[in-house]
DNA sequence: TGGCATGATGCAAACGATTCCAATTCGTGC
DNA sequence: GCACGAATTGGAATCGTTTGCATCATGCCA
């Protein structure tokens, strides 16, 4: 039995059959839907009429195939293969939800990818199969060659990370240096004179912000102890290990910079294991200014990226590169949020 | 000058290039690059080396056109238009991510889009306009009558959300009336007796949750207090609000279970600035497991969802559809993660 | 009334692939 | 020596649109 309302019809409508009802050549049908000066109003309307009244939607795939055209754009989103570590920091989730907020706004689609990180040549493909006209890649990446390979091969696309020398590619990123140097200062003006750094220095990011790290004690005349320096991969699960490996060792320390607010609040967890309180015993900042990190006990200082700011950055970065100019890298400005957990309780 | 490694092509290689290079027809091409048995060995091996040695990969637009098929899948996530709402609930992005690792495995493509709330209707455009093969619908949604509407007209989808009587389409979803019930009776079970509901029960999957904290009730022989059940958006800005409002109207409590973790670190966060700790003086279950419940500090009782398998079973629903199966609804286990924040100290 | 600009429309060739069908070559059995 | 089948290959139609060009009717002016 047919539904009451609309004819239910298995084979999808197209510009034949609105021809064919309307009496007129597809070529009329497809000026007319496309509002071409070109065909009588009154045909116009007929068409539009029966179009709208059949539901017709055009096909993309032919559109975009004969106008040679596509408004989709990729975004990659890299993953360690060894770890198979799956989406999950809440920093790149916010990011991607930012570009998605940024392609909608500018009528495009997104395609979400994600590929193998070590395999980040084979990100292309979805560039030269023609299912999008550009890329977006987000995430951390130790994978600078490859990015300029690409680049050389003419694929376009804009990388969220670190501004690199060398770099054929655009990147937008928070100025991570300046970032880790105020985050750096505050901890030190704050009294702090022993600050552990947590985070992974393979990745640009992390380790501009670790210079801004050294950058900060050097203005304030501290050299500060290398062995606070810990790599840690942007896992949570593994500062707690790092914390208790400080403690064998015996290296006092009396404030913690992390490199993202996940690794920062994890942070503060196993320092709440330890028995020891944020921002009491340990003062404690963090990056990222995620959703959470306001809510947070005690609430997190942190360094802020503009997040929405950055989706349409990114976004406007890659058509300006598709609108044929030569664009450059952009640095987004990051800005210092002092909250409870880095201020000594007076 | 030209690059060292390789030359670059300003316009794409396609089959037409490699048959004239190859001395064959494109038809050949295609079946060679197809594997097809019907191709000379010899000739399939000349087509291949030359199609790697240039690089060519198929244009999917045209091949999709062609056969008339698609493999990628639109994943909708509708906003709402008055709050401008962006995308930012950690379960949502993460169950995002988890969809996004379900699509790759099976290899298909996923579109993320987003959609006002108030038209959902235009989520089925995705399909009709042939850019997708089927959608998965995730996120908060009240429009029960369009999605059954657009079962009606035949689209493939299925929903991430809770099961409604009467209702056409599939969906996926924790047991949210078990869990709301766990949580309730867990606290009931520590001795909480005047438990606060936070949580918009104009969402279905949030009446659901209702609906099993006040199941508990009744099987503990309780009646609850119907002042304390607040009707709060999954916003977490409003939750200190609404907390300072039971304060102000002296409705006691001693304990919270909100609809999500992010409304209950909210509301951990709000009754610390009132003076009280939890949990010492008011337990606290949450919804979702988020990545950061466990680093929450307290670490934060929740209901979890298994959001890794969600997107499998989204994924999986939607193509046994699109294979011409009947499929029903599915709902996912839900577990009480007992931590720190409903735990009356000893 | 004839010539010509103008407006409205249709035909057919693209876009880049796939596939049905016909054509060609070759080997083989009778 | 001829017919027939198998193995390869090419030609051409097709998927659903767009658009250059040709066509045709109409109106206007001389």
């Amino acid at each position: 039995m047919p539904s009451r309302h609309v004819p239910s019809r298995n084979t999808p409508v197209q510009m034949a059959d609105i021809a064919r009802l309307a009496g007129v050549s597809v070529s009329t049908v497809s000026r007319a839907l496309s509002e071409s000066s070109l065909v009588n109003p009154e045909t116009r309307a007929r068409v539009a009429e029966l179009a709208r009244s059949l539901n017709y939607s055009i096909n993309v795939g032919a559109q975009n195939l004969r106008l040679k055209q596509n408004n989709t754009v990729a975004v990659i989103v890299p993953y360690e293969a060894d770890t198979r570590q799956h989406l999950s920091d809440p920093f790149f989730l916010s990011l991607i939800g930012s570009l998605a907020d940024a392609l909608t706004e500018r009528g495009h689609d997104m395609l979400l990818t994600r590929v193998d990180a070590g395999r980040l040549d084979q990100a292309a493909q979805v560039f030269h199969t023609g299912r999008a006209m550009g890329i977006v890649l987000v995430g951390q990446w130790h994978h600078h060659e490859q990015l300029n390979q690409m680049a050389v091969r003419g694929v376009p696309f804009v990388v969220w990370g670190a501004q690199l020398p060398q770099q054929l590619y655009a990147t937008v990123g928070s100025d991570n240096l300046a970032g880790g140097r105020l985050a750096t200062a505050h901890l030190l003006a704050q009294g702090a004179r022993r600050i552990v750094f947590l985070g992974d220095p393979e990745l640009p990011e992390a380790a501009l912000r670790l210079q801004g790290y050294l950058q900060a004690h050097a203005e304030a005349g501290i050299s500060p102890d290398a062995r606070l320096q810990r790599p840690v991969p942007f896992v949570p699960e593994r500062v707690a290990p790092e914390l208790d490996a400080l403690r064998r060792q015996k290296l006092g320390f009396d404030a913690v910079f992390a490199a993202s607010d996940l690794l920062a609040m994890a942070a503060i967890s196993a320092l709440r294991q330890q028995g020891r309180a944020v921002p009491e015993d340990v003062l404690v900042v963090g990056y990222d200014d995620i959703a959470l990190a306001a809510h947070f006990i005690p609430p997190l200082s942190t360094v802020a990226q503009p997040i929405a700011e950055a989706g349409r950055v990114l976004v406007a970065l890659l058509l300006a590169q598709l609108a044929g100019e030569r664009v450059g890298s952009r640095l987004l400005e990051t800005g210092l949020l002092v909250r409870q957990s880095s201020q000594r309780a007076r």
